[in-house]
DNA sequence: GGCGAACAGTTGCCATGGTAAGTATGGTTT
DNA sequence: AAACCATACTTACCATGGCAACTGTTCGCC
């Protein structure tokens, strides 16, 4: 340890958890802002997104996938389905369930929301090298994984 | 570049500002989950520390420091104050402002508080060394000072 | 001194996230 | 088959964040 009794930082600033959470509600209000001409938010545009890998995913697989809880995805397809960019559309095995497809103009929105997030992207981290970049996904992708195991644990 | 045509990256998961988000919204749910017993959330605990880092600062001071808007910063402290952490006091200068000072109870609060978020922060990022903790934390700040000049621009 | 712009705060509406609780269905156990 | 538990979804309430619009106050400029 370097400083002697006690080495809790008391700056807000200096914790990188905060900092990481900042940085991540920024990066999102900016994607709301550039999706602002396309009739959906961040989100949803994360969950337009997870169908075109895999479409017709149930509500629970979607919430897994976005590391969300069901109720939250269970209003952001609410709002989807209002917009008509997917349908629910009844799960042939399992009557609890439904399927979550796109619909053409989901497809659509899906395409052009991805070229809007893809040009910030680009434009937010162009000043990090290629190092630091994959520095940065792989202590995001810790925290994230951490999640399995250690908030809970003491 | 790697492939041909486009190089634009079709993965969610590939996307670092989609990642920072889910780290930061999951880093904020836990802080929350820490915080459950002290009756307090993460964010209202961020603006308590920011008052022992200089108490009486103005709810639009307050707004600026944690990079949020004026009426999220309103509506923060009505909830603070509610719970008797902060007062507003009229400000000596300024009858349009109110300078917010905690309480005895806030400041108790923002001290527990602070120890939980700390003891969060150490376990989960106990496997970076010194050297990725500071590569993160300026990575995240470049993102943060981002904020001033690029998401606008074109 | 007055006029208008800028500013501090507030309130409205909405999106996104959580937990808790309720409903309906599916599976398991006896 | 009945009882039981687990699962998928939904609904309620709340916290947090944005923008727009409004009130009241301050300040700069004429």
């Amino acid at each position: 340890m370097a400083d002697s009794p006690s080495s809790a930082p008391p700056r807000l600033d200096d914790l990188l958890s905060y900092r990481l959470a900042v940085a991540g509600r920024l990066l999102r209000g900016w994607v709301d802002a550039g999706l602002a001409a396309e009739d959906v938010g961040a989100q949803g545009l994360g969950l337009l997104l997870r169908l075109v890998e895999r479409d017709g995913l149930t509500q629970i697989e979607l919430a897994r996938r976005q590391r969300v809880e069901a109720p939250t995805v269970c209003r952001m397809v609410d709002r989807l389905v209002r917009d008509g960019l997917v349908e629910r559309l009844p799960h042939p095995d399992d009557r609890r369930a439904s399927r979550v497809v796109l619909t053409d103009e989901g497809r659509r929105v899906a395409e052009r929301g991805m070229a809007v997030v893809a040009d910030l992207e680009a434009r937010a981290f162009a000043d990090l090298d290629a190092g630091q970049r994959d520095a940065l996904m792989a202590a995001a992708q810790r925290v994230i994984d951490w999640a399995q195991t250690g908030p809970s644990s003491a």
